[in-house]
DNA sequence: ATAATTAAGGACAAAAATATCCTTTATTTT
DNA sequence: AAAATAAAGGATATTTTTGTCCTTAATTAT
């Protein structure tokens, strides 16, 4: 469905968010790691993600690292997709044609709408947040010790 | 979703169900032009939904070209992507992980779940000539004219 | 100030996907 | 039999995606 930038990128995104803080912020070895991903490649994602004030927090320099701000964690998943250039597939036609629309319909249209209009939804109302979550309830990660 | 041979790949199946018949065979040429797509690249993606009594069927020479028989035009359109080996992104994990499963969910799973068993569901039940007779409704062809 | 640490960024390499071209093979028509 | 037609198949080119490595910049600790 999304290319492997895109995994991981939410691979990537959704580890912060469950183990990072503005206190504890985690660097690109241990997310590469973690989330079983080339390392030099997660730092070009990151990068993207973090760039012009974006999706993941970042600061160099002893103690830096990649962490995700509160306002983050409650931007829709849909918005690493943007970032990631993929949102586009989400409402692609499955065909590929450029102008399949209720007008134009593709042989696919009708069965594949409601389909689409839930993968749609799915990526615009679910939080980084609640995955995280969701994540945590399932297979809890070792968190840093508050002070 | 699909990689773009695989777009061609129903694109051209779909019409080749819709204008085709064993009496009436179509050429590359008409179909690539009709698919919108390059020519030599669906040549080579033809080759392989025709090889070994596959999906599309084909004879060389002049009257020659490519035609669905009617057993083909029952079969579901999975199997259109199993020949092009993508029937695998429809059961993928969307964060990209191997082991995602009921026991070892990944963060997206809870919410993916429903979404991906409606999509194989609709490849599995939805037969080519389903499609193509859909399609008719809406925007008849040309077909040939009956002897 | 200097050294150490960590992300940012540029240049490059490898692999995969997409696309083209040319030759060969099968089939039909002349 | 020869010529013409149309798919099959091989070789190669181009583009995109994925991945690595090395230098630079920012920040902190000594």
């Amino acid at each position: 469905m999304f290319s492997k930038a895109t995994e991981y990128a939410l691979r990537a995104t959704i580890y912060i968010a469950r183990k990072s803080s503005e206190e504890n912020k985690l660097g690109i070895e241990e997310i590469a790691k973690a989330i079983n991903s080339p390392k030099s490649f997660t730092a070009k994602i990151l990068q993207k993600l973090t760039a012009n004030n974006g999706i993941i927090s970042s600061v160099r320099g002893p103690g830096g690292g990649f962490y995700l701000s509160s306002k983050a964690q409650k931007r829709p998943v849909r918005d690493i997709l943007h970032v990631m250039e993929e949102d586009g597939v989400l409402g692609k036609c499955v065909l590929g044609l450029k102008k399949c629309s209720e007008a134009m319909p593709c042989p696919m249209h009708a069965e594949y709408k409601g389909i689409k209009q839930q993968l749609i939804q799915l990526f615009e109302h679910t939080t980084i947040q609640q995955l995280a979550h969701d994540a945590d309830k399932i297979i809890p990660l070792n968190k840093p010790a508050r002070h």
